[in-house]
DNA sequence: TAGCCAAATTGATCGATATCAAAGCGCGAT
DNA sequence: ATCGCGCTTTGATATCGATCAATTTGGCTA
């Protein structure tokens, strides 16, 4: 049949016995607790756009909770979703380059810090805390960002459907009680589309595909249901190394064994 | 344009006094001088692949001159250039992701200062140079990657390969005497495929119809001439952001402005 | 100079994904 | 409720770039 062709799953992911999760060498750094004190807390609201710069200053933008995503539009309507921006992760205005239709807005609500570059600047200066913090945080985010940029060059459109459905379960998903990852999925298709470097119509052939193999169920509208990520993760060639970056209990890592 | 790109002239990078630090979202801060002191100088060879640690440390890598690249390989052969190194860029080993068959490698050959990031963090949080050219090489380069997601996600063959070469010209060269820019294509045909998320025979057909409609010729084998600038910006809508990043005049600037 | 190998070019063909178009569906407004 | 609009889904078709294969070129060594 044809979908099933279709639908086998990949060549085997290279030899992978354990996975240690000590030794990660992405292992995160705590948001500071006294970060709060040098900026203001911004409730977000969904779909709204965040100001890069206010009062003319450069800033940065910690989030606590929900998720962001940077994008850039150039002429002809070319839009890209370049990051998304997760629960401990840092975003200076500065990383947005100019004349590229920069904005930085909201997927999924949540508290968001602003800072004046010039005071977290300052700060990270005096206090080892915030330093290794922002180090630490941009370590990740780049190499994060290495992997998105494999599976945009370089994968095919269910890989790349796989990888960001892998993303969102790994950052934002919750074990639900039927057994498997429960997220919410606040990005639209076209929102998804632009991060992949697809079509949003060919986005959503594709996850009707994965939905009709049983690799992923929508309980409702705006979440999504993983019921077993081990297969999920068979999909992409980056399974290994978003958990790596991602990862974060072992008994969750434990399923994803070598085929 | 071209008086201008003089000054701009990579191999090896202008000392400080000469870069010019206009108020431009970009600019340029210098690699502090004394910086060799606390590290390796390392001389590249084509080819070559740079150890991301080394004695077991984490690194930091900054460039001189000639250029590096970072690689990612990915089970089933998916090869993906992630970034090029240019002189003035800083690398940090933890910004290659792990489990991803990353390796850090020479482009051109040229100068390379190693620095464990230890030294380097300890160096930064004293002395306030150095914690500027951090935070505004990794600003620079966060955003020059921004812009080569978007070529790759959202451009077709044609535009990709002329924000390649508009990237080539900008950041490694120099006026040539029958006018026009003349730079080193050190780059093998399949590291730009690569780089690009395009298979190699595609992209040398393209570079064959660039060379056929004008835009671009080889006096020989390992450089390229781009007759007018101009000409090839034309046909990439990242021209005015690659201008932004890595351009040098400042006629063609905007002031950081909100988005 | 001949011989060899890897890289690059070029042509012919195929196929995955974009594009276009038509429903279908959810959801807020009236 | 009903309407209307935008998002999503799905089918039919077109197309750009990948793949496969055959030369050609350049650089190196014997």
């Amino acid at each position: 049949m044809v979908m099933t062709a279709s639908f086998k799953a990949q060549d085997p992911i290279p030899p992978a016995s354990t996975i240690r999760m000590e030794k990660r060498p992405f292992a995160p750094v705590a948001i500071p607790t006294d970060l709060g004190a040098h900026g203001a807390t911004v409730n977000t609201r969904r779909g709204e756009t965040i100001a890069l710069a206010f009062d003319g200053n450069e800033a940065v933008f910690v989030v606590r909770s929900g998720t962001l995503m940077l994008t850039v539009t150039l002429p002809h309507g070319l839009r890209q979703v370049v990051s998304l921006f997760y629960p401990g992760d840092l975003f200076r205005s500065a990383f947005a380059p100019s004349d590229a239709g920069a904005t930085l807005s909201v997927v999924r609500p949540g508290e968001v810090l602003r800072i004046r570059w010039s005071a977290f600047s300052e700060l990270a200066s005096s206090d080892p805390e915030t330093t290794d913090y922002m180090s630490s945080a941009i370590a990740r985010q780049n190499a994060s960002q290495a992997i998105h940029m494999a599976a945009v060059g370089r994968f095919d459109c269910q890989q790349r459907m796989a990888t960001l459905l892998l993303e969102l379960a790994l950052r934002t998903g919750s074990p639900s009680s039927c057994g498997g990852l429960i997220f919410d999925v606040s990005l639209s298709r076209r929102d998804m589309a632009d991060y992949l470097g697809l079509n949003a119509d060919t986005l959503s052939r594709t996850m009707s595909r994965l939905r009709s193999s049983g690799l992923l169920s929508h309980p409702d509208r705006h979440r999504a249901l993983v019921p077993d990520i081990a297969d999920l993760a068979k999909l992409t060639p980056a399974a290994r190394s978003l958990m790596a970056l991602h990862g974060q209990s072992t008994a969750e890592m434990s399923p994803f064994t070598t085929v």
